[in-house]
DNA sequence: CACACTTACGATATTCGTAAGGATT
DNA sequence: AATCCTTACGAATATCGTAAGTGTG
């Protein structure tokens, strides 16, 4: 049996009009080929579904039964391509996505809410993880993409450029540094630093700038509130990237800026070449990369060296 | 959006499979136009369902939130369809018919259970009535079909003979002809008939083939049950025709043939001529032919005279 | 003759299968 | 080389509109 919604909305409306001629208006076709359909439908469903001659249309009582099922499947169909348009336009589902404390605190709060007042049908997940393990997260695929300070050569990832920092150097009050306004990096060479753990995109960018005697490698953490508690009471110095620096407001630490230490750590957006994102994530993709180019502009007075752009927005 | 069922089984084929050349084989189409059917759902739903290349077909996330509205559409779409055989098989709906007691009393009985056994989802609706009002039921559209014995000449309706009956002399035991075997028409002549009203089937046949003057006209019933009690009671007799016996079977009633009267009453069954009927109507018509048949050949060692027959019964 | 549904028929669209193409393992 | 998806293309089918047919008041 092969009934389509042309079979039933013809139907339904030959049962409004009860007139062929009316009805076959109603659905934009010729009489001719409206009284084909419903010819088609009687022979499809297997019963006379209107008694007609010259001068009326009227159901049969079998038409009548069938005209109730009919109902229920366009008033089905409709809601159900309603729901398609909604999936369409990013209204449904899941994002799931993994990023750097930092740039989890210094982003999210400027886009999760519009964003989850638009779709309040879209379920987020967060998941804050060092740069490491936010990348496993997205190649195990748990999640869609990633906002992170990796940089790789995973030939399946693709990654976007969003905001490029510099690295600030963070030590106790009383350290003979603290009351600088701008250090050298060879000033440190003589106070070996605190140390991220190489799972971290921290320690990943240092290592490459800074000469290996610089770190002391007795103590590793990992997390940035770990390193604040250390600093602040007193057991070392360290170096974090702008982005981390809300972590060391503190009365007990100093933050100063360096004068000539050309490290940056680069914030990517990084996602799976072959796999297409789902729309609420590119919706949420496009909405990071939007106010990640904003504060670019904002931070360093020009655009920062995008590579191709996600595609922009599909929502309303 | 056009999105047939044929995209949406295509679709759940392909998910399960994950594979087109298998998926496509399970629905029965070549792979190249199985492709063609995904690359035109995804066209139609606006975004892409499954992320493939040459060595794997896997969902995208936004085509998981598409399946579960494909499913629901699939099945209920499926079930629709077992709905709308059902109604095809006679399995849904109502039958009305009208019916004079007597016919009612002497076939329902026989045919009914079987029927609503075997349709336990129609909803059968008898209306017992005197032959006028059974066909003004079936004139006005509130019934299906009548079982009466009205012979009308209306060019909408058509009839079928169902069943054709003598009529017997009921009077009260004490009557000079209550122990008769058999009487003739003549010896009624002196002892008036008590009357049944115009509107009976009994009255219209009697007048045909009775002498008026045998007909007394101070008293009309129209309801066997009354007639039955005034003949009980010493009223008066009467002539009924032999599906009304069952009323009669009384110690105070004696019932006596005919040996000479010639008059009959034909059972019909009456339908609209152009007005189709229902699949449970056709299917409860074709049993009370099929039994009316069974009686008259029981009853009278031949076929009835039969008119053409109704289409077989639809049901399983 | 006007109105309404059906049939006839030709044009256009869609569907589908075979065959060839391109990419990956 | 084998597997698998896509593209190309021609044939079969379906869809649809115009025009003619039929039946009723």
């Amino acid at each position: 049996m092969n009934i389509s919604q042309k079979h039933l909305k013809a139907f339904l409306s030959l049962l409004a009009h009860r007139n062929f001629t009316r009805a076959s208006a109603s659905v934009c076709l010729s009489q001719p080929a409206f009284s084909a359909l419903i010819t088609g439908l009687e022979k499809e469903v297997g019963f006379r579904l209107f008694d007609r001659d010259s001068h009326q249309v009227r159901p049969t009582e079998d038409g009548k039964a069938f005209a109730e099922v009919a109902e229920h499947l366009v008033s089905f169909h409709d809601s159900s391509m309603k729901e398609i348009e909604a999936i369409r336009r990013g209204e449904r589902g899941r994002v799931s996505m993994s990023a750097l404390p930092s740039t989890a605190v210094a982003w999210l709060p400027a886009v999760l809410p519009d964003f989850r007042r638009l779709y309040p049908g879209v379920r987020v997940e967060m998941i804050d993880a060092v740069s490491d393990r936010c990348l496993q997260l997205l190649i195990d695929g748990v999640v869609d993409f990633a906002v992170t300070a990796c940089e790789t050569d995973n030939p399946d990832l693709v990654s976007e450029l969003l905001y490029t920092e510099s690295f600030y150097f963070i030590c106790p009050v009383g350290h003979p540094l603290a009351q600088r306004e701008t250090i050298r990096i060879e000033e440190l060479y003589d106070s070996p630093l605190l140390n991220f753990r190489h799972s971290t995109s921290i320690r990943q960018r240092v290592e490459k700038v800074i000469p290996p005697q610089i770190l002391q490698d007795s103590l590793e953490v990992e997390q940035l509130t770990t390193m604040m508690g250390l600093v602040a009471n007193g057991l070392g110095s360290c170096v974090v990237p702008e982005l981390t620096l809300y972590q060391f407001r503190d009365p007990g630490i100093a933050i100063v800026p360096f004068s000539n230490f050309d490290a940056y750590r680069n914030i990517h957006l990084v996602r799976h070449a072959e796999r297409t994102l789902s729309a609420p994530a590119a919706n949420l993709c496009a909405r990071l990369i939007a106010h990640a180019e904003h504060k670019c502009v904002a931070a360093r007075g020009g655009k920062p060296q995008a590579s191709a752009p996600l595609d922009d927005e599909v929502g309303a």
